[in-house]
DNA sequence: CCCAATATGTAGCTTAAGCTACGTTTTAGG
DNA sequence: CCTAAAACGTAGCTTAAGCTACATATTGGG
């Protein structure tokens, strides 16, 4: 059984996708599950450096809600790989290619937010959604999104 | 040091959460993150009874993209949160509450694929998208889409 | 200048999701 | 009807993210 590939295709109401492409996108979900937690840290030391000059472990640990010990955990991951650096008691800093990523990661975020807001979710819904949504929105659907925003600023302003 | 929580709320370019609501938002995340394994599963056994009759532990591998132990190691999850029963070479079927979940994820995958559509996301970006993205939608969001592809409905209509 | 509070570090555990390697059970085709 | 292929199961490993408990290091205030 089972061994029915593409031959038996009858449109059904739910069409299943092929093995591949399934198998294909399942993987990119996955791929983007287990760096999202990556990107969460380092856009947070990008945001806390932003606004109050230092990233310190405790107060990274503080508002992802997590122990210290599994910030500092996470964090060992981050300088593995090469992502940030840290001096005890001066707080974690982002290299060259750790700011490149928060760079990249809070410009999807702002976009994902407005693109909420823009389709009516409530803000302190949109916040929260941005927050687990924004590691699987893909370069092709950021343009969508930029473009949709850049119409419906027009919209509003005419 | 980082002892200045509310106090000092200069409103910088990019003004910080309180630790409070921040939290609640990464901890929201993670917590879809753990189910939206189990949201995958459910939903892609609903799928396969659907349109091939049986979901088979090696079907679900070869569609996630995983070996089959890992497979079956995961729907032995689904067994002990009581969403899913196995009959050996029979499948995988889901419970009242598996089949409960399965209808509430497909008819938020279909919302999110629709809405990533009616953006302007090329058809197989959405598709990907789509498969990460839904995990992290709240009611709240679902609402909105709702509203909002009523909306462009109407207006493609007039 | 010293000591308590705070920050940081370490050890060791749990759960989950992945893997490979190997064994067992069905089932279907010749 | 019997055997090979496919499906299923088990063992045991890895990595990651979380935890608690305990130990050490800094620093600021009195």
């Amino acid at each position: 059984m089972s061994r029915k590939a593409s031959p038996a295709r009858k449109p059904s109401p739910h069409a299943l996708p092929t093995e591949q492409a399934q198998a294909r996108r399942f993987g990119k979900a996955r791929t983007a599950r287990s760096t999202a937690i990556l990107e969460d840290y380092v856009e947070l030391i990008a945001d806390l450096i932003e606004s109050t000059g230092e990233a310190r472990a405790t107060d990274i640990a503080r508002r992802l809600g997590v122990s210290h010990p599994t910030a500092i955990n996470t964090i060992a991951r981050l300088k593995r790989e090469d992502l940030a650096t840290a001096r005890p008691y001066r707080g974690i800093f982002l290299t060259e290619k750790g700011e490149a990523l928060a760079r990249r990661v809070r410009a999807r975020h702002r976009l994902v937010l407005e693109v909420l807001l823009a389709l009516g979710v409530p803000k302190e819904a949109a916040e929260a959604d941005a927050e687990g949504i924004e590691h699987h929105v893909s370069e092709a659907s950021l343009k969508a999104f930029s473009d949709f925003l850049k119409g419906s600023r027009i919209k509003k302003a005419s």
